[in-house]
Parts: structure tokens; C-alpha cells; sequence
DNA sequence: TGATTTTAGTTTGACATCAAACTATATAGT
DNA sequence: ACTATATAGTTTGATGTCAAACTAAAATCA
């Protein structure tokens, strides 16, 4: 049996890299490889994170919960889907997800007939709580594995990259 | 309508980074924004290249099909599985569709009963080579927005990330 | 004011994915 | 040899996601 480390890099190896292939531009491997690591990362990161989430909670619920936290609640769907870059449909279904936990709890706009306001409950707060500390041992252990300083250095060139790639959609 | 910029950086600053929170460690909020981005990202660059495949080809068909073009074909779905880390019977969804439309060969493994392996077919490598001249000109675009050095520096550090990562699975 | 268009949210249908159960074959243990 | 166990692949049931169709309520405009 493999070991994990090169299945991993088999995938890593799995993506563009053929200096014969036509079209392909020089260097055009290096971007499919950084890609191919971003892919990687947020499926073990995913994977790791539910593996340990209290009561089953999903990546995007505690996505959601903590936006609510951090920024405030009384937000609408549109926002939040906006804001998580997903379609307003599957913002429904997280939002009817958690209200049904009884960690959100979603009321009409008073101010528009259309739309509905999303507001997090002390139940949702406390899972919040709870999601954080359950994750907490593995960010330091990666953190310490890792080194601070590699995600220092990596987070304004992954904001660049994305910022980039956001202003290339519907050009 | 607020720009995409400001939607992609809500995003980012939707997840954890509540100094005010009991349990989090210090930076924990650097650990949440790298991983953000790199949702962010993976979520956009899998839309924009899956927007240009030809043929409604999806991220993860052309990924086999690259991986059978760059590695060598004659492959087990098992090794396929374990290359892409995803899930035995993802994998075989995935090889049954690229079968369907005749881009690869599926044939049972002459050394072993219960094993198949998987041979790309002409029409499979002219997809694969259709699919990277398709992409080429966004991968150019962004190379030249954001400098190739960012790709370069990034790259190790998310070689090394995802390293960790991976042994992290399954202590 | 009345008609058209835009917007917020839901629903529907399709698809990728996973975990777990299942089949069939191979390997190991005795 | 016979039984146990392990492995390759498939199937099943659930979930998250998307795009597109749909409903209802603004906002625009004529």
C-alpha cells in the first residue's frame, strides 16, 4: 500500500505537466500544480474539519453561524449567499438546515415583503463555541507543524490570486 | 449591487476571527483565512474551468484523463481513487461516465479476478488536449494579472501545507 | 396609475460525492 | 485444503450544490 504522502502527490503529479502537450503555456504546469494543491488542501481541510464538528455540523452551517457571530446577524439570504459565493438556492437549504437545529432563527422583512432576515440563536452561538474549540487542536498542530510564518507569507498571495480570479468572472 | 471584490472579501472575513472567543488560538484567525481563500479559489477556478470545457467536461473527468495521458494508462480504479482522494464509488461514477462517452476503455484485470484497469482512447486524448488549449487563455490571463513569481513562491508553501495535511490523516 | 422589469426566496431536476452495505475474488492463517 | 480475512469494484441512500423555472413583491417607467 501507497503511502498517503504520494497518493498525494500522485495527484499532484496528476495535473498538466506535459512540456510536448501544444498550447500549453510555458509554465502552464506551475499554475495547474498550485491549483491542483488548492484542491487537495480544501478537501482535506474539509475532511478534517467535519471529522471533528460537533453534532455533524457542516463546513458551510458553522460557515455560517460564525459569519453571523463575527459580522452580525439580522442578514438575508442574498447577503449570505453573496457573501459565500453560492447560489441562493443552496443558501436556502443551509439556512433551513440550521433553523430547523434551532441554531438560526429566520423572520419576514419588515422592510421588504420579499426578503427574510436571518438571526442566530444562543443555541447557534454555543455551537459556534463548540465548533471552534473542537477544531482548535488541529489548527495548532498544524500551525506548529507547519510554521506561522508559511501561512504569513501565504495568505496575501491566496488573497491575490482570488481577488484576481473574482474580477476575471463575467468579464 | 456591491462589486465582486467586496462579495469575495466578505467571504473572507466571514470566517473566525473573534479575538473576543474562549479557545482560540492566537492566529487561529490567519489559520481560518487561509483556508477560506483557498475555498474561495478552488470554488472559482473549478466554475471558470469547468465554464470552458469542452463538451461539458467536468474538473474531475479531466483530471483522469490527464492523469492516464501524463502517467500512463493500464490503471487500476483503485489507484485512480487513491490519486484523486476521493471515494472508491466516486470513482467508479466517474470512470463510468468518461466510458460512456467513449474517452476511456475499461477492461477487467488479466492478473487479478476481482480488478479492472483503464486504458484513454484516441477520442480521450483529443479531449484532454481540447480541454487544455480551452484553458489556456484564462491560465495566461492570470498569469500575467497576478505574476508568475506568486505562483512560484506559493507553491512550495502549498506543497508543504498540504504535506502536512495529509499526514495529519489517520494519526 | 398601470405595465414592465428587477429582485428575494423557493422549488425542481440533475449530478458529484460520501459512507456503508454488498458481491466476488484473492490472500492469509490454521 | 479450509476457513478467515482482506481487497476491488459496485450499488444504495443521503447530502450539498448548481442552474433554471417559478412565485411573490418591489422598483422602474411610460
Amino acid at each position: 500500500m501507497l503511502s498517503r504522502s504520494t497518493a498525494a502527490r500522485g495527484r499532484v503529479e496528476a495535473m498538466a505537466k506535459d512540456p510536448s502537450a501544444p498550447h500549453t503555456p510555458q509554465g502552464g504546469a506551475l499554475l495547474f500544480a498550485v491549483f491542483n494543491e488548492i484542491g487537495i488542501i480544501e478537501q482535506l481541510a474539509r475532511t478534517r474539519f467535519e471529522a471533528v464538528m460537533p453534532g455533524g455540523l457542516l463546513l458551510p452551517h458553522f460557515s455560517v453561524l460564525n459569519h453571523l457571530v463575527r459580522l452580525g446577524d439580522n442578514k438575508s439570504l442574498k447577503s449570505l449567499a453573496f457573501a459565500f459565493q453560492v447560489s441562493k438556492g443552496t443558501m436556502t437549504n443551509t439556512v433551513q438546515k440550521l433553523a430547523a437545529r434551532g441554531l438560526i432563527d429566520v423572520q419576514p422583512d419588515p422592510e421588504d415583503g420579499r426578503g427574510k432576515r436571518v438571526f442566530i440563536t444562543q443555541e447557534g452561538r454555543q455551537m459556534r463555541e463548540d465548533a471552534i474549540i473542537a477544531i482548535t487542536p488541529a489548527l495548532q498542530m498544524l500551525a506548529e507543524d507547519v510554521g506561522f510564518d508559511t501561512f504569513e507569507a501565504v495568505l496575501p498571495k491566496l488573497s491575490r490570486i482570488r481577488a484576481t480570479l473574482d474580477e476575471m468572472r463575467n468579464p
